[in-house]
RNA sequence: GGCGAUAUAGCUCAGCGGGAGAGCCCCUGCCUUACACGCAGGUUGUCGUAGGUUCAAAUCCUACUGUCGUCACCA
């Protein structure tokens, strides 16, 4: 056959995009028929607010790992894309948009804004999609699925009806956590904690029966035109004949009683707490344990409202702050203003401080759901990678509180439920009603919030699939098998999807959870745009290529470590990807003349054997490796094998026989190492796609591709443990004569002379035999003996030891004697205390009596070695003694 | 404050009961007709500190110290 020309030097550019475009076009990332169980994944879809960072790189390339490895191994695999249309931060992003041009959302209504942002959407969906195929993501593009799409809105409003029948979902006024820039109500883990730099305020409110005053402190002096009450400890003796007084609440003329409650601490400040029910959650609790009437005093704007004093009405709460302070302290009520560090809650989504606020809201109610899912996590049904987060979702799970759904915002899943403007009924319905149906009024008007994205989003396993039709894809590929994600949202979203998928269809979403780290800088920050610290995956790709990023990326992920990147680390990834691209090239080089022929195991030489033997060792270490979500391991053993291996000791040594061998020992020697080249290409696949794929189809030896040949399996007819021993001692005897040459200088050009002598005429002695010639090469030399009867004269060669035999190599006018000898007895110290404390363990009687028998048979084997190689050393001295 | 993670070569990290490993860096030779994104050779470590368990500990336990992460906060 003719050579197979491949292009000089490796440029993914020139075939990543021609081959995913094949991909699609074949349908391979489709889910093939079969009875085998099936693998799922579905993708964590990204946010339609931007486009994608490292993370998401990350993320996916784990999974473009997991859905590759699967689908060769015959599995009917499928990987689920889709986009999340994550309300808040989506409408925030388009708010902004506006706020650009002068407008906010109001001044276009809420169909208008809707529409805006389905564009704003389909723009940033646009995007992420085409960064998913340009990183080779493997994912079903026919089932893609977005959270607002008609099947996922059925989903969602099917979830809702449901729970608010089984008595899950409720509806109150409460107070929550309320942003007011995003003017809308936030669930509690949707809250950041910040340290805040305040004031602590103590204040004097005077008894109303003039018999003084007592003092409160707090942070917020704004919040009295709320304050129903001041409590204290009912055990603070201070202040037990209080209790049941009156106070004049100050800058205004209402009175409040002083009440006994246990939450006060009496150690804390000056142990008496004013009780604003409507803006702090402890006082919120304390209101309802005394039938306190809370007093919103804040517009849905978070400014004071018309409860207030004339001359604080329309202020930020925070103005309104310092303001009240200021007025107080004018008529003589404060008495102490401090500088005062406290944690304050935070909007996650654009950092505005959060207010407790007062208002009408829809609920779940949650202790029912995690029970089930904190009965699933028990019984075994699912298993975080690593183990570590099992106890962040326990612990949550054991604290949850009710979760607050409803959102006023206009970008969502509008709540299904309408009451009718005449007779005031309320109706939660699953199909859109016409008009009341206690009163038949058609005067009805639908509920002005929206759900929570993470209500749309906790059903992604099973609604994008069908759910709630039981269709085809829903029977075949739910549960799902495996959940790649990262651990800022176990909370938000992972525990919400197994209590989902466990209330609805009975069965945990997903066996599996790996949960990658993040991906940081190369100074451990995490990358942000206010840093400047980011890296596009895109510029990653268009250096480097997707291959090297998914390569390096794997290589790095080692399980529950936050990964350190820069734009240098994927020189680890390209540089693999160039040495596979060169070996490749020069072996079909190669090809010029020769004939494939049958792979004939009965014709292996014993160093066939050792290859084949390290590949299948490799192969199985790589299957456990990906079975296991130990990335790194597996990307470590592709490399260690392809590179270490096949190319720097398989293929040199091949160069022997490709350049003076028969002819049809070429030939057999070709077809070996195509035959290598393509099972490594088989298993490289999953972590180094588009160049395996790309090589795999010039292979003369392979059919159809690569992403739907098998994986490579662990086979006991590729087992050769002897041969890989023996080729681990020529390697021995190769690296001790460079070794020696590269210390004694001795260049290239010069050629050695050398014995190796065996110590006793066996297996190994027949191996060096066999392989004399590649040895020669090997070492650089033109006169090398295998001496297994000690009947060479070796006098004045230089010694170097090795287990089962000495090499001698004739260069004495190159030597340092008293160097060469200094050296060996380091050597011959370092062995001794080896060996001493070999021997230490072989004499203490516990070691005996207790260790397992092959410890025992381990140390004595060691012994021994070390036994043998100081005899060997000494004898070398004396050996250099004499020159 | 609770919980958790982590401390190994100059850097980033594997290893997690029986002779200290990788990648990058560094040093020395080499453009050996696949690859200088390369080849060959080499250097580098009280495996955080102190105890304990064990015949045996980088590896298990305890405490401490540093770093990080989370949850919860008392006005």
């Amino acid at each position: 056959m003719k050579a197979i020309e491949l292009e000089k030097t490796y440029n993914p550019k020139d075939f990543e995009d021609r081959i995913y475009a094949q991909w699609v076009e074949d349908g391979n990332f489709k889910p093939v028929d079969g009875n085998e169980k099936s693998f799922t994944i579905v993708m964590p879809p990204p946010n339609v607010t931007g486009i994608l960072h490292m993370g998401h790189a990350l993320n996916n390339s784990l999974q473009d790992i997991l859905a590759r490895y699967y689908r060769m191994t015959g599995r009917p695999t499928l990987w689920l894309p889709g986009c999340d249309h994550a309300g808040i931060a989506t409408q925030n992003v388009v708010e902004r948009q506006l706020a650009k041009e002068g407008l906010r959302r109001q001044d276009l209504g809420r169909e208008k804004f809707v529409e805006r942002t389905w564009q704003v959407k389909e723009k940033h969906h646009d995007i992420i999609v085409s960064q998913l195929k340009k990183i080779g993501s493997s994912c079903d593009w026919s089932r893609e699925r977005f959270t607002m799409d008609e099947g996922l809105s059925r989903a969602v409003r099917e979830t809702f009806v449901t729970l608010y029948e089984r008595g899950l979902i409720y509806k109150g006024l409460y107070l929550v956590n309320y942003c007011p820039h995003c003017g809308t109500a936030l669930a509690d883990d949707e809250v950041e904690h910040q340290e805040d730099l305040g004031h602590l305020f103590d204040i004097n409110y005077p008894l109303a029966d003039g018999s003084g005053h007592i003092t409160v402190a707090t942070t917020r002096p704004e919040t009295m035109f709320g304050d129903v009450a001041v409590a204290v400890n009912p055990d603070d003796e201070r202040y037990k004949d209080l209790v049941g007084k009156m106070l004049k609440l100050p800058l205004t003329d209402r009175e409040i009683p002083i009440i006994a409650d246990s939450f006060v601490g009496i150690e804390f400040g000056t142990g008496m707490v004013k009780i604003t029910p409507a803006h702090d959650p402890n006082d919120w609790e304390c209101g309802k344990r005394h039938n306190l009437e809370p007093i919103n005093i804040l517009n849905p704007d978070g400014t004071l409202n018309d409860i207030c004093p004339e001359q604080f009405r329309g202020m930020p709460a925070e103005v309104a702050r310092m303001k009240v302070a200021e007025v107080l302290k004018e008529q003589g009520y404060l008495v102490k203003c401090e500088d005062y560090k406290h944690e304050v809650g935070h909007c996650y989504r654009c950092n505005t401080t959060v207010e407790p606020y007062m208002s009408e809201q829809w609920f779940v109610k949650m202790r029912p759901l995690a029970d089930k899912a904190l009965k699933a996590w028990r019984d075994g049904e699912i298993n975080f990678y690593p183990k570590r987060w099992e106890n962040t979702y326990s612990s949550w799970l054991e604290n949850i509180r009710d979760w607050c759904i409803s959102r006023q915002l206009w970008w969502g899943h509008r709540i299904p439920v309408w009451y009718c403007e005449d007779c005031g009924e309320m109706m939660v319905e699953r199909e859109d009603p016409c008009c009341c149906k206690k009163c038949g009024s058609k005067k009805i008007r639908q509920d002005n919030d929206v759900l929570d994205t993470w209500f749309s989003s906790w059903l992604w396993p099973f609604s994008t699939l069908g759910w709630p039709e039981v269709t085809v894809d829903f029977k075949k590929f739910f549960p799902t098998s495996t959940l790649v994600t990262a651990y800022d949202i176990i909370f938000f979203w992972v525990s919400r999807m197994i209590m989902a998928s466990l209330e609805f269809t009975g069965k945990a979403p997903f066996h599996d959870i790996y949960i990658t780290g993040l991906v940081r800088d190369k100074k451990g920050r995490k990358m942000s745009k206010s840093l400047g610290n980011g890296i596009d995956p895109l510029d990653v790709v268009s250096i480097y290529g997707a291959d090297a990023m998914k390569f390096t990326i794997c290589f790095l992920a080692t399980q529950g470590q936050d990964v350190l990147v820069d734009m240098d680390s994927f020189k680890l990834g390209s540089k693999f990807a160039n040495k596979i691209w060169n070996a490749t090239r020069y072996l079909l080089m190669n090809l010029e003349g020769r004939n494939l022929v049958a792979i004939d195991p009965a014709k292996f030489t014993a160093v066939d054997k050792w290859i084949y033997h390290s590949l299948n060792e490799n192969v199985l270490k790589v299957r456990n490796a990906i079975e296991g979500y130990k990335f790194n391991e597996a990307a470590q053993a592709v490399y260690d094998f392809f590179w270490n291996d096949f190319c720097d000791w398989y293929v040199e040594a091949s160069k022997l026989s490709m350049y003076s061998g028969s002819e049809e020992e070429k030939d057999r020697l070709v077809s070996v190492l195509m035959d290598i080249l393509a099972e490594s290409m088989k298993m490289m696949h999953p972590m180094l796609s588009f160049i395996t794929e790309e090589i795999y189809a010039k292979l003369p030896n392979t059919e159809g591709k690569v992403i739907t040949a098998s994986f490579p399996e662990y086979s006991e007819a590729r087992k050769f443990p002897e041969e890989a021993k023996m080729m681990a001692c020529m390697q021995d005897v190769v690296r001790g004569v460079r070794n020696m040459r590269a210390e004694l200088g001795i260049g290239a050009e010069k050629k050695v002379r050398a014995v190796v002598r065996m110590d006793e005429a066996g297996d190994l002695s027949a191996f060096m035999k066999e392989h004399v010639d590649l040895l020669k090469i090997f070492v650089n030399s033109d006169n090398l003996t295998i001496d297994d009867s000690a009947s060479v004269d070796v006098t004045g060669a230089f010694p170097i030891a090795g287990a089962g035999f000495e090499t001698y190599v004739f260069v004495r006018d190159a030597i340092d004697v008293e160097k060469e000898i200094a050296k060996i007895e380091e050597d011959i110290k370092k062995t001794q205390a080896l060996l001493d404390g070999v021997e230490k363990k072989l004499s203490n009687e516990k070691f005996i009596n207790n260790a397992k028998q092959e410890a025992i048979d381990k140390e004595r084997s060691k012994k021994a070695e070390f036994v043998e190689k100081i005899e060997k050393s000494n004898k070398h001295i004396a050996v250099l003694r004499s020159f």
